[in-house]
DNA sequence: CAAATTGGTGGAATCGATTCCATGAAATCG
DNA sequence: CGATTTCATGGAATCGATTCCACCAATTTG
């Protein structure tokens, strides 16, 4: 069954490869009869051309490469996913590769998918050594980064506005009268770590709220940080009435961490999440968030990349974010001290 | 920088391109000398090896696909997750592909892989035309199934124990006293689907509850149709007093209309889910929930496909699920009527 | 010291599909 | 009706790395 070659199909229809090949492949110059026979012959051996050896000749894969931070974050598997339909819709097919919050795993997948020879690659960059991406943005290979940048290399981009629902969060909270806002960023090596940071600083000095460095923990992106990061705020002595957290998984981090010591979410504590994702909404209390829309984002990563490879240069593009106010958040309690 | 042979380094290391690819692929018969030359030129020219050409030739590319129903579904991410890693530590990339819950679209992603000429592939099989799988199944490519499988086709597997959680399942809702038990299924084109429900149908009958066909509905494994089975069943004349989700995206789907409902899962209700989302840890109440090993089958799969590829012929692997008992279920109100 | 082994090397064939180029047949035109 | 264009086709070169085979030099062995 394997092993069938163009050059089989070809003896079996009674015609040369070229003539197969260019059946194969839909070019117009072939006579009815000698489709016809092709086509057949093809069905009947189970043919399937070598990807490998077309695009060797032919350097075009139809073939993209997705390489996301992390799979598990819901964020960007939705992401992933809304960018996969878009992709098969433009004929394209996605091959998605997971950086688990890693460089080297970045890096590595990064030479995979160059080796591949993908059409075009798109790509949500880790920070740290990015010898590899600049070689990739050098190296001509249609790519656009999504949801983060590096500073300095200049691709297309997509990402979100990361200041101005942060901004929208922090005034909601001062509305509710806190003066002490915890926040658990996200790594300085990523650009949207250092972004909603920024928002987050800048905000709470226009609304005139304290700017204790004691506020602020630097996390992963990942539940585990986020934990810890809540823990260390919330047994501090001084601690804060609000928190916000700079992702999804650092938020349920949180959310675990209140539970465990026995602080009511929307309560005893306000808490901003981040990201839109299923399980904020049927969360009691359900989460007041930072949403940002992943699909959008994916989706218009796949059609920047299009526009690149069909050699435009694309400008950047900047989704909004939006406050969503739940449950979680609430006027702080005066008085009562847990 | 892009379109640097093979033979472009040969020439600048002063050797044939026979040495220089011998160097860059370990072979043994180079010398010291050659070897330090070719290794300067790769890195001086920014060389990168055409894995097309190579794999064109040597008919390996050390990648795998791994092809799953859907990458939303957290039990999936984390299952791929966990394959990716593994795979890695064997030596092996793994190209994600993501069929949807769709048959159309896995056959498509099948046609891709197949094509791209990995050297092995876990899958998750949709129900409906197998004519694919088949194919697959008899090409001689390496290939293992997780999670589910299709009956008639000999590959070998890695599969959850889909009978012993749900009966523990059922008969915790037993000593509650529950009699009549909603269960929200998966379709019956998927095995896990038809498992799970079999193992249902036996459980209500071991315990001798209710076995009332109204008392069943099936969904599609995702949120949605978890909804839609959830409200089909609560708005019963004869409502259950329980209700089992037969996944993790049904059983969010069957959460939201509980709230929408404002029916109180653990008093009015008792849910039980599936799947050890982390979500479900922090929700409150907390979810019992049937648990299987996201990872461990991950893993497996990747194990098992490695023996494929080595020539050998593992068994199939079932691994145990179990009740995790939270706070989602309690004891059946009685004389109460909500 | 001749013969056999070992080790490194280069030339050339190879993997499978695509595509350039030349060719011959059919169709169109002056 | 001869000349030109169109069209389908086959032969052969090609993509880039691998690998078989032959070769030569250096070493080891009888």
């Amino acid at each position: 069954m394997r092993g069938v070659t163009i050059r089989d199909v070809a003896a079996r229809a009674g015609v040369s490869p070229a003539t197969a090949s260019r059946v194969l492949s839909g070019n117009p110059a072939t006579s009815a009869l000698s489709r016809e026979r092709v086509e057949q012959a093809v069905a009947e051996l189970g043919f399937r051309p070598n990807a490998q050896a077309r695009s060797l000749r032919s350097t075009r894969t139809s073939t993209i490469g997705l390489l996301i931070s992390d799979v598990r974050n819901p964020f960007f598997a939705d992401l992933a996913h809304a960018a996969e339909q878009q992709a098969l819709e433009l004929g394209l097919i996605t091959l998605l590769a997971n950086a688990n919050e890693s460089v080297e795993q970045q890096n590595r997948y990064l030479d995979v998918l160059l080796a591949q020879r993908v059409d075009g690659l798109i790509l949500v960059p880790q920070g740290g050594d990015n010898a590899n991406v600049e070689m990739l943005a050098s190296s001509g290979l249609p790519a656009v980064f999504v949801d983060r940048v590096i500073d300095g290399i200049d691709l297309p981009s997509v990402t979100a506005d990361n200041s101005s629902g942060m901004g929208e969060a922090v005034q909601h909270l001062a509305e509710l009268a806190h003066r002490r806002i915890g926040y658990i960023s996200g790594p300085r090596s990523a650009s949207t770590g250092r972004e909603r940071f920024a928002a987050f600083q800048a905000a709470t000095l226009a609304c005139g709220l304290e700017q204790d460095p004691e506020l602020v923990v630097f996390g992963d992106f990942q539940a585990g940080s986020g934990a810890a990061g809540a823990r260390q705020l919330l047994e501090l002595s001084n601690a804060p009435t609000a928190l916000i957290a700079a992702d999804g998984l650092m938020t349920m981090g949180a959310v675990r961490i209140c539970q465990e010591l026995g602080i009511r979410i929307g309560e005893d504590l306000s808490l901003v999440g981040y990201d839109d994702i299923d399980a904020f909404a049927i969360m009691r209390p359900a989460l007041t968030l930072i949403a940002q829309d992943a699909d959008e984002m994916g989706r218009t990563a796949v059609r920047l990349l299009h526009q690149v490879i069909a050699g435009e240069e694309p400008e950047p593009v900047v989704l909004p974010t939006r406050l969503m106010v739940r449950k979680s958040t609430g006027p702080v309690k005066t008085g009562v001290n847990r």
